[in-house]
This record gives C-alpha cells, structure tokens and sequence, in this order.
RNA sequence: CGGGAAGUGGCGCAGUUUGGCUAGCGCACCUGCUUUGGGAGCAGGGGGUCGCGGGUUCAAAUCCCGCCUUCCCGACCA
C-alpha cells in the first residue's frame, strides 16, 4: 500500500451530496475531470472491473459473444435509424478535420444492426447475441451524484437477433435471467419493473432497479411480485373514500373568484375538498393544443399523456396559447366547452359537483357533472400513481420505492432492422426482417448503487464479490514487517491482500480501513506482539476474532 | 434552459458586509527529533496569478460590468 497509488481523503469533497459519490471520491476509487466526466483510479478500477468480470461470465453462459464496437460513430449510420435528428442534444456531436460529423456513441444499436446485416443473410445463422463494455457518452441535462449519473459512462450493451418473435422471447428471457444473477452476485437488493421504452422504442422493457432513497426515479412494487417504474404501473385508486357520498346533480353555477388561481388557492377560497376539483392543464404538442383533466388531488403523468395522445412532443402552454384556447389565462382553464381535444383521467369523470375554472378571468364554475357539462375525447389512466393506490394484479396496496435504474433489457421488435435493412432469408425462401433485443448494465453505476446499499458513518462496506481487495492486511507497531510479509504472500495465493505496511499511525490506518470496507481486517499489532495472535476483524458486522498465523489462510471465511 | 449557492496553496474553510499594513487557519506536504491501538507531539520549512477579463480608486480577494467553471433545485400541475 505504500506504493500503490490510493489518495485518501478524511474530509467529504464539497461537490459531493450523497454517500456513494462522497465516499467514492474520499476512498480514492474516482476524481472527477469535469462536470460528469470522472477517472478511476486503480481501487475504483478494481471494482468496476469485477463487475465486469461477473457480467461477462453469466452472458458468456447465456451464449452471448463479446465484441468491440468503435465508440466515434458516422452521422450517415444515424441518419439511416432516423435517431440523428430524433437523438436531440443528449448526443454528443463532432467533426474531423475534413468536416465529416460523427457522434461518440451513446448506445449501439445502429453499428451493431450493421454489423449483424452485413454479415448474416440466412436463418441458419440466428439466432446470435453480441455484447460489449465500453464508455458510452451522453450529454445528459444535468448530471449528477458524481458516477451515478454521469456524462462519460462505462456499460455493458448487448444485442440479441432473432428470425421470429418466438426466438427474441426466448433471447430476451435467457438475458433477464442472467441479468438477476448478474446482480444477485454483486450482492444487490433490486426490484426488477415493467418500464417505458423511452427513445429506445421496442415492444416491452423491464427496468432492474437497486432500491436506494437517493434512487432518482420512482418505482411501485407490490408484495405479489409485480413491479412497474412509476409511469408505467397499472393501478386503481384506494377503494372507498369516505367523506365523498353519492351526490345529487346540482345546477351548474358560475362563481366570481378574483385572483385566485391554483387548486389549493381556490380550494381554500371556496371551502371544497381538492378531491372536487377538476385539474385543467393546456399543452401545446406538435399535433396542436391538447387540454388533459386530473383530478385536484391528484398529478398528471405527463408520458402517459403523451401515449395517450400520440404526439411526440408536449409542453406547457404558454400564457397566449392557453388564452387563444380556453378564453381565459391559465387558472381558469375548465373542460366545459372545450374545443380542443381533452383527454381524461378516469377517475375525473366521477366526481360529481365537481369544480374547475370557467374559461374567463377570476370565474369559476361549480357543480359541474360529466356527461351533463363537458365531453371528452379521450379517457383513461392518466395521473401518476401516489401512495395509497392498488394493485391491479393482486388488489394489495402498491409501495412506492426509490430506485437506481442498473439494467434495462428491451424486446425491440424489427424498429432498427427494418429501418436498417438489416434482413435474413427464412426457411420459406422469404426475406424477412431480424427480430432484435438490446440490454444495458451501467456497470460504473453498479458500483455507485452498491456504495448506496453498503455503507455506514466510517466509509463502505463491500459485498466480497465486487470488492476492490478481499483483506486489509494492517500492519502497526514496529517489529511485524517480517510476519506482515509472510501472511501476505501465504494469503495472495488465495485472496486478494491489500497490505497497509504505511508508515502511518495506527489510527490513520484503522480509519482508512473503514473507508475503502474490505469485507475482511486483519490486524497485526499489540495481540500479535502479546501472545502472537492475529486480529481478525469483519467489516460489515465489526465482529473480531484472534487467530493464530498458522493456516489462517484456511481459517477466514469472506 | 430558469432559479439558488459557490469559486481564496493539494483538500476543507475564514477573510468580502464597512476597500487599507506582509492574505490567514486546519489538514496534507518537506526536514529533524520524539511517538506508535483509533485521523500523534514539538521545532523548522516550502507552496497562493484570491476562477478569467475589463473598470472604479492613491489603494481591490473585498466595489461595478462581462465571461467561465462547479454544485443544488426545477425544467409538467394553472
């Protein structure tokens, strides 16, 4: 350890906020270079790389063959997916000397579709699946929580090809299978969820969340088994919601309310219940305006919205476009004699009496009552889901998680090998088009999460598997340099031994022990000089044990 | 991109409000001596364009203008 190069920091960083970035940073494993763009030094690079090794063994299991794809990739490659234009700025752009325009890959599915089409023209050589690490470039909105989510990223990508859906399913499955114990053997506590397939695209995806509170998205899990990222999850509201009996239609009414524009605003001024409100938000979208209906107490989940209405964009309106629509300026947006398209949750269809704006400045109109008052063009799932909510599978109440989203495995169908012509010759004679899957692991974020799910006040505390070293060899006071070396090469030929033989005081080595978590301490010091007793010391429990040297190689369990 | 905070030896910070002596503290680093079970002690020492550029002033880390970088929140709730 005095020669290896592991600067150590007793204080947190100030650019860190949460534990694994201040502990990855302090323990010496990354530094950052710039905004989201991190190097690893060689205790970080152990790690990362024993992640790897444990990926490539379960896909190399599952009949995946790994391979290198360039990471600077031709503009011509992207414009053929469409995903140059589509991409947006999230892909990181450059040119060559002559003017040529590339971008640093964010993912591979464009190369390796060429790849694979170039190279395969009949069924006889499907099914086969490609794999790589690499770093992977996006510049992301805003990156955060050091490697968590990073500009510059290491990842595991993979690519199945199938000659029918049947073939994909089976691709798809033997992935998800390793993918579970590929993060079984990292040590990790994950929910694995139904997810969005985002501008990937594809039939289905399930998403591999490490739950963490410092998680960035939100994922519902249920006691059944089932699972699903926020957005996604099938629900139904809490069943009967006292205080809100069947009511009689009253007439409809408009009420003079100056000023007061939010929910909670007029919620307060007219003395009802958020739940009997009628949420209206306005959206512009490339297919013109839409107006969408939540409940008061309730949020719109702006991508089901999106499904919902098959735009491939939406925004808030602006001020004039929400006047140029509803008559009136946002606040007193209603669904009643609307003449844009509404879509709506379907829980706002049942509340009866219900409240909303009226179209015009400082008015509000009460008891309103569907299908008496408004129509609607669509209806359906529309909020997010919130605390409280339902299983559909199971009816048993959904819990609500953080998570760090690890892996994504997506059933893609034919979007990039129709698009690329990336075809084969069936049994038939036929062309047809190649049945794909793709899956990602964030390796480098793998070992944030599992930062995230194994530390305390002192520093971390590995899973053995994906720890940098195996032991801490601690070596204090004087006259064990002799023993130190012996135990270290008795115990190199089966473990991984990071000798501390620094010339350092016995508390800065304790406390740097704690720091970079090797499951298993031994410590050479006053026992041994006593009565030649090792100090063996577990870092996750802090239990100890004294040993004797002879044969302690047989003796530990990590 | 909007809002907030911050940039001062390697790291963490004070100093800026109210301009003024040689820019300071802790840690780290170097030398020597002592020390050796929970981030050692004493003595000596090295290291700073105070983010960058411009301006105001007799005088700028400090005031003004512009820019850069970093971090946090948001980027959908009418």
């Amino acid at each position: 350890m005095s020669e290896y190069f592991l600067p150590t920091l007793k204080e947190d960083p100030r650019e860190a906020e949460i534990p694994s970035h201040k502990l990855m940073i302090r323990s010496g494993m990354i530094r950052k270079l710039a905004s989201g763009v991190y190097e690893f030094l060689p205790l970080g690079w152990r790690t990362v790389r024993k992640i790897e090794e444990i990926i490539r063994e379960e896909l190399d299991a599952a009949g995946a063959q790994e391979i290198v794809m360039s990471a600077m990739q031709p503009r011509s490659l992207w414009e053929e997916s469409g995903r140059w234009d589509l991409y947006g700025p999230e892909l990181m752009r450059l040119k060559d000397r002559g003017g040529r325009e590339f971008c640093l890959g964010p993912t591979h599915e464009e190369v390796v579709t060429k790849i694979v089409s170039e190279n395969v023209r009949s069924y006889k050589q499907l099914p086969v699946t490609l794999y790589q690490f690499q770093m992977k470039f996006r510049d992301e909105i805003r990156p955060r929580f050091g490697v968590m989510r990073a500009r510059e990223f290491y990842m595991k990508d993979s690519y199945s090809f199938d000659a029918d859906l049947e073939g994909c399913r089976s691709s798809y499955d033997l992935h998800f299978k390793a993918y579970k114990r590929i993060f079984e053997r990292c040590g990790l506590e994950f929910a694995v969820v139904e997810a969005d397939t985002g501008n990937i695209g594809g039939e289905f995806s399930h998403e591999f969340m490490v739950l963490a509170s410092t998680g960035e998205e939100e994922v519902a899990v249920c006691s059944c088994g089932y699972g699903a990222s926020s957005s996604m999850a099938g629900f139904k509201g809490p069943e009967g919601e006292p205080g809100f009996p069947e009511e009689e239609e009253k007439p409809l009414q408009e009420v003079h309310t100056p000023g007061v524009t939010t929910v909670q605003e007029v919620s307060g001024f007219l003395s009802e219940k958020p739940r009997k409100f009628i949420k209206t938000l306005i959206f512009d979208s490339d297919k013109g305006p839409v107006a969408a209906l939540v409940r008061g107490d309730h949020e719109l989940c702006q991508d089901k919205l999106l499904s919902a209405s098959g735009a491939k964009w939406l925004n808030l309106a602006e001020p004039e476009t929400v006047k140029a629509v509803t008559g009136g300026p946002p606040g007193f947006s209603g669904p009643c004699g609307a003449k844009i398209p509404v879509f709506a949750d379907e829980e706002v269809l049942a509340v009866q009496n219900a409240v909303s704006g009226a179209g015009k400045k400082d008015y509000h109109l009460i008891n309103i009552n569907f299908p008496r008052d408004y129509t609607v063009s669509w209806k359906g799932r529309l909020r997010k889901l919130q605390q409280g909510d339902l299983c559909l599978k199971c009816g048993g109440e959904l819990k609500i998680m953080r998570g760090i989203e690890v892996g994504h495995t997506f059933l893609l169908g034919t979007k990039y090998s129709s698009a690329m012509g990336a075809r084969f010759v069936d049994k038939d004679g036929r062309e047809k088009d190649m049945i794909m899957g793709c899956y990602g692991i964030g390796v480098t974020r793998v070992a944030a999460a599992t930062i995230e799910q194994n530390h305390d006040s002192d520093g971390i505390i590995w899973p053995a598997a994906i720890a940098p070293f195996e032991i801490s060899l601690i070596q204090l006071s004087g006259d064990t340099e002799d023993i130190c070396r012996s135990l270290y090469e008795k115990l190199s030929e089966k473990y991984e031994v990071l000798w501390d033989d620094r010339d350092e005081s016995p508390g800065v080595k304790f406390k740097d022990a704690q720091l970079l978590g090797l499951p298993v301490q031994i410590i050479v010091g006053k026992s041994y000089m006593k009565d030649g007793k090792l100090e063996v010391v577990c870092r996750r429990s802090g239990k100890k044990e004294y040993l004797s040297p002879e044969g302690i190689e047989e003796k530990i369990s990590i």
